[in-house]
DNA sequence: TACTGTGAAGTGATTCACAGCG
DNA sequence: CGCTGTGAATCACTTCACAGTA
């Protein structure tokens, strides 16, 4: 069967796909040997149709009347998703937030680590955050982040800062950006941008909120 | 018109009203008495029917002929968030993340403030964080999240033990929890969940990215 | 006239259901 | 026979386009 080369994974499917190599890991820490897509779905609350849909789309990594061999998906998964090399992080803001990332186990593991913590401010840099990484300067980004290797940046500023920080991480060469900012950045052509914005997060969370208990109120 | 009262507004319009809200704040800063759909949504990238559409939802909030009153408008949607008293937030995890979201201007900002920061560590419970936020006994949720009087739950802890805080919290009257662990949470009857989990964030990221630049090698 | 609110059309993602293979 | 891969059907979300109103 053909690859799918033209068409790019949807948003969706990607976050999909990461959650089930999540669930591969614990299988195989198990040592089930293959698990059938519905088994899967089963454990993990998934869709079982879902799984194959998004698992057929990375090429035909099933095998008919047996399901998936656990070790040689979760192989796949992890090259396809680019886990087999160690991707360098970049994170600028080296605030409460940009501190906590640097020295977080899920910025230095499995595929990540974090290969530069910068900020703006002289009286931080030099400095170092409690597990020892160092602060560079934030001005210097274009020289110091291509030698790195990197290939993902984190904007962890604040919100005015952000576009601005943004772009030089484009310029530094970076084709992907996750942005912890309160303010929307981009668009910047060929490069992925992921808002997290935690602001977000809680301002979306509590309008639910509101929602269903305002339901039971008069208007 | 009547009001939608039966049907939930779906999670992509909450964000987009949280979205809405952030510009409104832009044009009160500068004054802006009225502000149309399609300006609003040139300004700040959005689509004009979309942005109408989702404040329909709400009711009737614009003025034909006019476009929208920002004051008007912004309270409205303050209101409608809930961020028009103080939603106290309790945070589970004293690690890094909790307590720099903790510090955080994010979560002490705007309708939110940090009401409390637990962690189950006894050498943690006691002390305080860089801006002074007392660390309590998370073993003592049920006793102390009540009183505080939060609404909103957001889980900082390692992924093993998400699930067992995710229960506890439901467990101390809060239906919102905010989930930073790589762990799937709940689902809980009557409980709203956000997942955001920062590994998911990063490896969806770099399969995106993968996918791009994998486009142009051989396979 | 200038705009909103909203049916209708269009698009994309999800689920179903089954042909076909190991 | 059991399971994947996948067309067809369904569902949800987005965009268009315009009737109706201040």
């Amino acid at each position: 069967m053909a690859r799918k080369r033209d068409s790019a994974l949807s948003e969706a499917t990607t976050q999909r796909i990461s959650l089930i190599l999540r669930a591969l890991r614990v299988l195989q820490a198990e040592g089930t040997p293959t698990i059938s897509s519905h088994l899967l779905a089963e454990r993990f609350g998934l869709n079982s149709a879902q799984i194959r849909k998004d698992l057929a789309q990375l090429g035909e990594l099933g095998v008919r009347g047996l399901g998936y061999r656990v070790p040689v998906l979760s192989d796949d998964l992890r090259r396809r998703m680019g886990l087999d090399r160690t991707n360098g992080v970049v994170i600028v803001g080296a605030g409460n937030l940009g501190q906590a990332l640097a020295d977080s186990r899920n910025f230095n593991s499995d595929g990540f680590r974090v290969a530069g913590l910068f900020d703006d401010d002289r009286r931080k840099i030099g400095g170092r955050t409690r597990t020892g990484v160092l602060i560079l300067d934030a001005g210097k980004l274009h020289e110091i982040v291509p030698p790195l290797g990197a290939r993902i940046g984190v904007i962890a500023v604040p919100g005015e800062e952000a576009q601005r920080v943004a772009l030089a991480l484009v310029q530094a060469g970076l084709n992907a950006l996750l942005n912890f900012a309160p303010t929307t950045v981009g668009p910047f052509p060929g490069t992925i941008v992921k808002n997290a914005d935690l602001t977000l997060f809680l301002e979306s969370l509590a309008c639910q909120l509101e929602e269903s208990v305002g339901a039971g109120r008069g208007r």
